[in-house]
This record gives C-alpha cells, structure tokens and sequence, in this order.
DNA sequence: AGAAAACTGTACCGCGGGTACAGGAGGGGA
DNA sequence: TCCCCTCCTGTACCCGCGGTACAGTTTTCT
C-alpha cells in the first residue's frame, strides 16, 4: 500500500516535468517507464491510460499550487494585519519564491492543459476550469478585505482585478520559458504589485504617504501634464 | 505554382485550428489530409517533416500578429496624437477586436510552442524567442514615446512594462480559453488599460483632473488610511 | 509542346499507445 | 503456516501515426 503511493508518485515525478517541456502529446509513456525505472505492465497497473495520467497529475499540480498560495498568503497576513499591505507582502514573497527557482519556473500545467484541451475527456476540462475559477475566489477574496479597507483609485470590477493576478501569472510563466529570461516571471509579478499598490494607494512609498501629495503631484504634473 | 501556395495555406490553416486546439502533439497528419482534402505524399510534397509545418505554422502566425498590431496601433495614432491617448486608444481596440471573435481567441502558437520547446529544434526556438522580444521592442517603443511627455507615477522599467501587456495578453488567453468566458480576455486588456492609464494619468477621467486632487484623496483617506 | 510544379498511389518501416494475461515477490492478517 | 492482496514483471500482440521511397500522373506556366 505504501510503496504503490510511492512508485505512483515518482512517476508523476517524472510525468509532470516531462509534461511541461514538450506537453502530453509529446510525452511518451515508454520514457517515462525507462526514467521511472519500471515496466510497461508496472505504469498500467497505476494508470489506466494517458489519460488517468493526466487527470492525477493536473489534480496533483492544483493541490500543490493552492497549498503553495496558501502558505505565502497566511504568511504574509502573519506579519502585516492591514489587508492590503498584506497582499503586497504575498506578492513580493511570491516573486522571491519564483526568482528563487534555479532553472526558472518550469511551467504551468493548467496552461498545458489548455493548450492540449480536445484530447482530453470533459472532467479534466472541468479540473482545469474549477482551477482557474478557484483562482479568481482566492484573490478575489483578498482584494475585496482590501476594498473593506481602501477605495479603488478607479472603478474596478474584482474578479477582473482577480484574475489579472492569474493572468500575469500565466502570461509571465509563458514569457519567462520563451525568452529563457529566469527572472523575467519574478519582475512581471512585481509590476502586478506596483499596479495593485498603484490602485488602492495615494502614492509611492507607504501608507503614510498623505502629507506628500503635494509633492508627489507637483512632479508628475511636471513631468508633461 | 500559385496552386502550390494556395493549397499550402490551406494546410497551414487547418494545422494552425488543430494545433491550438491539440497542441502540435496532439495534431496528427493524417487529419490533417484528410480535412484538407489532400493525400499524404501531397502533404509531404510541401512539409518534409512535422517540423517544418511547426517553422511555416510559426513564422506565418507571428507575421500575422505583428501586421495586427501594427494596423491597431497606427489606426490608433492617427486618430490621436497624443502617445498616452494613442496607446490607451490602441488597446482600447484591441479589446474590442478580441471581444468580437465569435469563438473567443483560438490561442496563442507562441504559447503552445513554449509548452512544447523541447521536441522541435534550435530555429524554432528562437523564432519563438524573438516574437516576444519583438513585442517587448514594439511596446517598449510606444511606452518610451510616452515617457518622453509623461512622468509615470511609479518608477518602472520600460521593457518590463513592455513585457507586461504582452504578460497579460497571453495569460488572458489561457484564462479566457480554460474557463470557456471569451469576453475574459477583453476584460483583461482594458484592465491593462486602466494599469497603464493610472500609472501615467493623476486621476481617473481626463488629463484635466489636476483640479480634483483634493476631493479624490480625500476618498481614498476615509477608506482607510 | 515541353518542362517544371503539384500532386496521387502504393508499399513499407519503426515507434508508441494500449490490451491481454500469466505469473511472481513480498508483506500482513487469520 | 498459509493464504491473500498489493505491487509489480514478462511476453506477446494490435493498430495508428510519423516518416521514407519512389514511380506515375495531372496541372500549370512558359
């Protein structure tokens, strides 16, 4: 019971980072066995096709990114009780943990997925939906403490604002793996930061800000307006 | 010979809808023959292998892209001649052009390359490689036309910046295309706008806002600060 | 008319996904 | 101790697909 787990997991091991460098079709099963160092019987006795496959490893994935979201996000509100500040806190952990990564990020499977979506049955599809939409509650949440809080520089519609976070998120991994650039996905999640600082903050530097606004205008407006 | 080009477009066509929808792996010749109404030696008369479709599949996409934003954004400029207004007008467009596609946004080939990197050669890769940088070059041009008249807000980097539309775009299309909402992506590029609007514009209406500082601040401080 | 371009047809190879089973090692409970 | 269940291994086989080879045919341009 305990090392079927084992077995099972290092072949989602080896599946998951094959998968994100040349995606499901261009992974084959006879590499993995070889890598896994088991038999063809050995990986259909865990996984009924390419299929099952897929589905354990995109659930895999989800879990294990939610947990990840999780921790910096409770770590952050550890240490910063304004909810705002606290998200910005998230974010900039979050870029260190990304730039921390030695070879970059290595993808993202929810993006594989959708990218490969035809060749895979309606649960999967629904995995990754419910992925995405999981997303939009978790930061939609966050930025709706924040608007308890702070008012909006503009109007804004929060699951819009939400899913921006993903977006660039997605949207820097893919930047990030086609330029080779490392560190490219860490500056993209720190621009989202400056833009969410931008949103609900009068000013550069902190929330103490307010006795500079004159200041801080008079350069701007200067500056071409 | 003109038949040849014809028929080979034909090809790229029907390759470029499947490989969006199946990644390259996932797209196998055969159906692609057999949609196109063409034998396999036909096909192979024009494609040696799969990756010479992927090298054709690829450069006419971004060829395409590029003349896209090229008339967007120069349609933009001659209606504004302002850079700030241009750029805002010219994504404006650009979310319109997106919310208008029937299906929503098929995909983007660059992304589906990037998940796929490994199975196809050195060329391709940087092909890929430079279609972003090409897009970090071109909005980086307009971001600097900008910052010539416009002191932003926050300190940024340009190309950063510049990478960040192309962040949001991409990721917006994964966004829109897993949770089957094609209106996401639109959404997502005006959410962009309004980033790039605040970050270089005082205030939420007009470049004539200067008057409202006051009253707009005030906002934000009973909000919270 | 003739050459080149643009195919069709046929036959074949090897790899990979997948199926079908038979059997074996090893640990845990009766 | 025996048996059963989990966790595999080994073998054999099928088929679809990528790819090659090449001969022959039609279409198109000059």
């Amino acid at each position: 019971m305990r090392k079927g787990e084992e077995t099972r997991n290092r072949i989602l091991d080896v599946a998951e980072a094959a998968v994100l460098q040349k995606g499901f079709g261009g992974t084959s099963i006879e590499e993995l066995i070889v890598e896994t160092g088991i038999t063809k019987s050995g990986f259909f006795y865990h996984f009924k096709d390419k299929n099952e496959l897929a589905k354990a490893l995109l659930n895999r994935y989800i879990e294990n990114d939610e947990r990840i979201y999780d921790e910096i996000f409770s770590r952050a509100r550890d240490l910063m009780d304004d909810p705002l500040q606290s998200f910005l806190l998230g974010l900039k952990l979050l870029s260190e943990l990304v730039a921390d990564l030695p070879n970059g990020h290595p993808g993202c499977l929810v993006a594989t997925v959708c990218y490969y979506e035809r060749l895979f049955d309606r649960e999967i599809q629904e995995t990754n939906r419910n992925a995405v939409l999981a997303w939009r509650r978790r930061f939609g949440r966050m930025f709706r403490e924040i608007m308890a809080v702070y008012t909006p520089r503009e109007p804004v519609d929060v699951d819009q604002l939400a899913d921006m976070v993903s977006s660039v998120l997605e949207g820097g991994i893919v930047l990030s793996k086609t330029l080779k650039e490392p560190n490219t996905l860490a500056e993209q999640v720190l621009m989202l930061r400056i833009f969410v600082r931008m949103l609900f903050l009068p000013a550069i530097e902190s929330p103490l800000v307010a006795v500079r606004h004159d200041q801080i205008y008079g350069t701007v407006r200067s500056g071409g307006l």
